[in-house]
DNA sequence: CCAGGATGCGTGTCGGTGTGCCCAAGGAGA
DNA sequence: TCTCCTTGGGCACACCGACACGCATCCTGG
């Protein structure tokens, strides 16, 4: 199914706006309301639009950093690296976890309120996890760049 | 302000169903639809929600490769960064930057559509910034875990 | 015992949403 | 060239539901 560029502006516009009505779309767009009903149903049952999500301000959870963390196991047997993922996937502070080429093993991004509290969750969580050999972290001074979507997915304009 | 466990319950359900009704909401929390209205507004004005948005498969665009760069500068002067910031605000193919302590000054996420294209990327948009000294790439395997907020917040019950 | 905050119910109004229908444009085929 | 068909858009309407109020109630802490 191609996209055009008014299925990318309802697109771009629902990333902003996710509660959006149809005639506010529809404005925006340049549609009528049954036109815009119509392509937004279909973005959602072509699997376009996954969900419609709150975004939570972190920061006012008090989880004001960010950490990297490179993990590298003991081995990469497929063993190792399934235990591994099944307790990654518990810890609560962590956020993402990518299985990576190169040397190290995993990256994780663990969100922590403070140095002291990543302190704690290194403890509680990472050093718990299994078959790991060598764990190694850095913070994160500042966020540059923080977007669900990359820019360029509402740059492909066609039709 | 102190969050309730119904206030948690209301942004855990909000985080996957951000269009859900005050009614739907309700059932769900065990409130009834006025006093979880109250409550949603409260959370939206004190700005634990920022905002709703639509969460697009991104696989669907053909996004499948996620990147992670490392991006050492030649110093790290303030107008160094600066200009560095610029610029990477603007490539289309970044989702994340941060700045780092440690070695490498910058990690950047950058997705593509495949290898391929992520030459195309490196070519057209990262080897463009100013004041890089070395550009190292890795590839990210797998996705093991991808969570927009950490659990550990909804876990978090007091009163 | 009282006061404040939060809850729940009921109600009315407004708006969103879905449907049926018609229209316009474009392409294919005879 | 004419016609048929498809695709997408817009209009009108009706219905259901969401949302916002007012008020009574409850619970808790002082």
């Amino acid at each position: 199914m191609a996209l055009d560029r008014k299925d990318l502006a309802i697109l771009a516009e629902l990333t902003t706006n996710a509660r959006a009505s149809h005639t506010e779309l529809a404005n925006k767009v340049g549609l009528s309301s049954t036109a815009l009903a119509r392509r937004q149903k279909a973005l959602e049952d072509e699997g376009f639009i996954q969900a419609y999500q709150a975004a939570l301000d972190l920061a006012q959870f008090g989880l004001t950093t960010t950490v990297l963390v490179r993990i590298a196991l003991e081995s990469q047997s497929d063993e190792a690296l399934k235990a591994f993922e099944a307790e990654v996937v518990k810890c609560p502070s962590v956020v993402r976890c990518f299985l990576m080429s190169g040397t190290d093993d995993y990256i994780l991004i663990v969100l922590a309120r403070d140095i002291q509290d990543f302190e704690r969750i290194h403890r509680t969580e990472l050093s718990r996890l299994p078959r790991v050999a060598r764990v190694q972290s850095s913070f994160a001074l500042r966020e540059v760049v923080n977007r669900a979507v990359p820019t360029v997915v509402f740059s492909e304009a066609k039709r």
